[in-house]
Parts: C-alpha cells; structure tokens; sequence
DNA sequence: ATTAGAACTAGAATAATTCTAAATTGGTGA
DNA sequence: TCACCAATTTAGAATTATTCTAGTTCTAAT
C-alpha cells in the first residue's frame, strides 16, 4: 500500500473544513513536497479510503471530494456543488431495525440550495420571469 | 432540449428495475430505433433528469445509474456496486425541522453487503484467514 | 414546397482517474 | 559500508464516462 504521503494527506484534509478534490490535495501537499505528483495523491487518497481513514464524497458534476473519516452528513447545493457539513444524530440503528439487514453504514445527502445561489435564483427570476436552468 | 427520444426512454427506465447505465439504456434503445446514438441517450437522460422525470444516481466507482423519480431510497454494496431500492418512510419534513432549512430533497444511500459478496467474503476468509480487500 | 428551429448523428474532445513500467527510497542483514 | 529487497513514488500513457461541436435531418408551420 502507497503510504509514504499518507498522514501529510490526512492532515491536510482534517485540518481542511474546504471538502477538497483530489487536486486540491495535491496542490496543497507540493507546497511542502513539491516533487509529489497526482498520481500519488490518489493512490495515498484510495488507501486511505480503504482503511476508512478518509471519506469520499462524490457529489454529482463534480470531482470526488475528500473529508475526514467523522461520521457526519452533508448538505449539498445542487446548483453549485457547494459541500456544507451537518450534525444530525446517527441513523445507523434505526436503519438497521427498519431494514433488518446488517447495514455497514449510510451516506445521506440533504439538498439545499446554497445562500449565495439562492440569491442569484432570485436575481434571475425578478429580472426575466423565469429560472434559468 | 433534446426530447425526440425521450418517451421511449423514460418507459425503458420504469418498466426495469435494474437500474441501468446511460449505456444499457443506448443498448435497450437501439433494439427500437437502431439509429440512435449514445450522445442522444445521455442528452435526453440529462434532459428527463432536470426535470426530474428520472434520478440519476452515483455510485462510487461505477458510471451511474438511472432510476425511477418516485421517492425511495437505496441499498449499495460497496463491493460491486449493486443496487437495491428500500422504501423507507420519507424524512424530509423531520430533515427540514432538525436543520431549520428549506430543503429541497435527500439522498440516503445505505451500505450493505449484498448476499452475493457476502457470500464471496466469507469464502475467502476461510479459505485464507482473512479478507481479500 | 420552403423555411426555421429543434433534435439527432458522428466523432472529436475533455476531465477525472487509473494503470504500467521504470526509478527511487528506506530498511535489513552481510 | 554495501548490496539487496520490497514498497512506494514518478512520469506519462491509457482508459472511461461524459460532453461538446458541427453538420444533418426532422417536424411543423407558412
């Protein structure tokens, strides 16, 4: 397993409340190694992963993002891809009781649209009558 | 908006529950119209989906899905990528009151080993002393 | 029949990610 | 110290899913 990068990654995005991409995290790893190349940054990241020390987000139109391994839910703008983080209580039980399978775990995504785009929403609808997308 | 085709589409959609691919739907469209081309498939998909006439559905690691616009949620085995529709209870309206928010909708996806990989695993935890992942 | 606009086709382009092979690194024992 | 081994990284090509562009075809209205 590539882990030679690997708690520089871990630090980069717990210390990151940005849900960085995979370049992102590469930009922000060559700052302090500059020889590191992308290639490494997934392979470092898709290990991670695999030992659950880091979580993927994939949000769609986006690139997959990465955020620390907590268990916590996300709120995600569908007109800009903007990642916000929530705290709702684990579901993990009441899942498992409803379903009766042994679940491993659950991702919930809560679309809402962002401050900044509900604004433009907004903008756009007094100016032209009408949404634009 | 590109729509010659999307009657047809959105039927072969409902009337399967296997959750296809932009390309076995193209597959299952071109038994009909064998003219038709892949682009097409994804610009009448990118087209039902922004009217929500059909959900898009990501899955880490494969290309996604295409699902049914009623409200449900899913099974995925993070293993093969399987999927399963769950009809849970709909959660917007406790979702809207623990977050304050004006949520537009949410995305719950639950991991869980399908019997199959299930299967599969255990094999290979006998046969080896421990898992193959 | 003509025209205009929408939708389709073909295939090139793009973007994210993975793969492959070669080079480098770090650790271990001679 | 030196040589060796395995693990990791590098470099860049390859792949895959999806989108884009330009030209063509279709539909419906005139």
């Amino acid at each position: 397993m590539d882990m030679r990068y690997a708690e520089k990654i871990l630090e980069i995005i717990s210390t990151s409340d940005a849900h960085m991409t995979a370049e992102q995290v590469f930009f922000a790893l060559k700052q302090r190694c500059p020889s590191v190349v992308l290639a490494t940054v997934y392979n470092n990241l898709n290990a991670l992963c695999a030992q659950h020390r880091v979580r993927r987000i994939r949000v769609e139109g986006y690139p997959d993002r990465y955020d620390r391994a907590t268990r916590h839910d996300h709120l995600v703008c569908p007109r800009c891809g903007a990642l916000m983080d929530l705290h709702l209580a684990d579901l993990t039980a009441e899942l498992q009781r409803q379903t009766g399978l042994p679940i491993e775990g659950y991702d919930l995504k809560i679309q809402y649209l962002c401050p900044h785009c509900r604004a433009k929403a907004q903008a756009s609808t007094h100016a032209c009558g009408s949404a634009d997308l």
